[in-house]
DNA sequence: GATGAATGAGTCTTCATTCAT
DNA sequence: AATGAATGAAGACTCATTCAT
């Protein structure tokens, strides 16, 4: 009997965060009001509440949500051997992908969230502790890049994993503002400032 | 005698804007209501709404305004002829520098811009234009750079200028939301990644 | 068959009174809902509406049966053969106890019922008719009292027993506000003023 | 300049109490809605919080100026000279005069704020205090009465004020449930009662 | 007979903006 | 030019009640 129910909640929940992503990424998260996730969502507004504890606990659950989805999707990539322009290249065009796939746009996303950790300290740790995650995964493939002779044997790689998601994260503001950007050609502009190192 | 009345206009203007990023940087930009826009700027309500024309007014002039504060702050560190890691290195120190020096945030503030910047096209094309302006200048700079072997002849300059302009947007994002950047580190890790090129 | 039927649904209403008057208690009777009723009586929302027509209808009953509650046991202290102020220190005296044997405080009740009257005539009705019914019986002791000579011949018995029933709904208005009252101070206290009569 | 605005502000404050009782009167505390007493202080909603902090601020202040009004009302009368019984009729006839002449019933207002008293600590502590202080002067009575040998000497003031009280309580609930009681026929009974002390 | 998810009307409160003074 | 009291519309959230299962 409950069996249904709970299977049936998940279902809910992930309908509501869905058609709140839709409302977010048109109208800003604060912009969002519940009547616009409650029409998006084709639901009534007390419906809503026996799901989330209000406006707050979406936004957190939206955004966490959210970063799973995009950990899900990265982890892979990171951990196939890859040199670093090339890294670079399929992250972002996976990112790309993901984006248009799934009908929301993942860096106007993003820019929402971090807009949104800059008020809400939960939100902040939420999001820093996913990107902490995702540095470490970086660091494990600097030390390899490291071991294959790829990066300079007294490099910090921890400094490197930075300096690494800095270039990853720099091209989503740029997919979401200049919109000018293209995985292919961002990582042949990198291959090319990487070779001016020497 | 206009004269006076316009100086003290710019004087008004300038105090309500300062007034609006503290608040948009704790509150977020939708979030700040116009009455904690008022206190802050110790101001009237009516007198507020003599200056700018309402909220949407307030917000698009005060990105705008930080635009030109960030402009001021780069264009002559671009303008020298410094190695692309060094480069990087002072842009993010001085942002970090101006980031304290005025009492608000300014990579805070960005995020909340670029927020913003999704759901107002007006506030994307200012970001997006102001941007680009800066593009050029590292066109530029990457221009001298291949001139002087730095950067392979046959690179795409724009292209290098995108990658370069990844780096130093997401090492503010990583500045909000990481906390944990620091610019001589982030430089160094990016000198080892260059590196990483040959 | 039906019979077990009929026992079942006063067992159930019961129930559910009981637990509303925990909720009316600690909630006043108007700031209750529904859902607090609810899950103090631990049962469904439809089973709820099965025993009783809405939250009107929870509300009227359970001030009913609180007050046939009190009836039972106030009437046969009135019976006794008791002095005026002993009569008052017994009544107030059994009100004290029963309030804390049952859990619920019956003079807090009170105060929400008398509140209740003031808006719904048809409680104020029924408590009205249940304090003229109590009144009654005052009467008739009072009669017996000027039988026996303790209350003056000439003096009318109806305003006597009104008289008296003032003194007993103080006491539940002080027992229920200041909570600094003791039924045997306050019948001598009574006893007291009554020889003050003189 | 400000001169005005305080005395506005008193005025304004006066006039949604005023309201405010006019509502709780009819519908009880809990029920009435913030649109019926905005409806009836004739302003609008936003007005109204200028005010007041909220709900439970109305309710509160409400309760509290009522209070003072009581005050005013039957402190002369404890002050003067009279018997037990004189006194008792001449502060219910004022409480019975002072409803009908301010067109809200006084004793339905009692009834509401004990109730309230019940689910709301701070106002129970208000009501409380206003009646212990009410009791003092009662106290200071009885001592001046037993001065005059019109109580035992070997009585306990507090314990005859208590019993006082609770008479000029209970009148008050019998008038606002029963409606059949009269200030001097209530006396004539309670003067027939004490006459039953010998 | 029982469940608990769903609802629409309503609740308190706040907002950006205006206007009499 | 300046004030701050006032507003109507909208905000988040809750309620008593019903109905498909």
């Amino acid at each position: 009997m409950p069996k249904i129910s709970d299977a049936h909640r998940e279902m809910r929940r992930a309908q509501i965060l869905d058609a709140a992503w839709r409302c977010f990424y048109r109208e800003g998260v604060q912009a969002t009001t519940m009547e616009q996730i409650i029409k998006e969502a084709d639901m009534s507004a007390s419906a809503m509440y026996r799901y989330f504890g209000g406006k707050d606990d979406i936004i957190f659950s939206a955004i966490s949500s959210s970063l799973t989805a995009v950990g899900k999707l990265l982890e892979p990539i990171v951990a196939r051997d890859l040199a670093p322009a090339v890294l670079v290249e399929r992250v972002t065009s996976d990112i790309e992908t993901f984006s248009h796939r799934e009908g929301y746009n993942l860096a106007a996303i993003a820019m929402h969230g971090w807009s949104e950790a800059q008020r809400d300290e939960k939100v902040r740790e939420l999001i820093r502790g996913f990107y902490l995650g995702f540095r470490e995964q970086l660091v494990a493939r600097v030390v390899r890049w490291q071991a294959e002779g790829a990066v300079a044997p007294d490099a910090d790689v921890a400094e490197v994993a930075k300096a690494l998601q800095s270039i990853i994260l720099g091209y989503v503001v740029q997919m979401s503002i200049m919109r000018d950007v293209d995985p292919a050609a961002h990582a042949r502009g990198l291959a090319a400032l990487l070779g001016a190192g020497r």
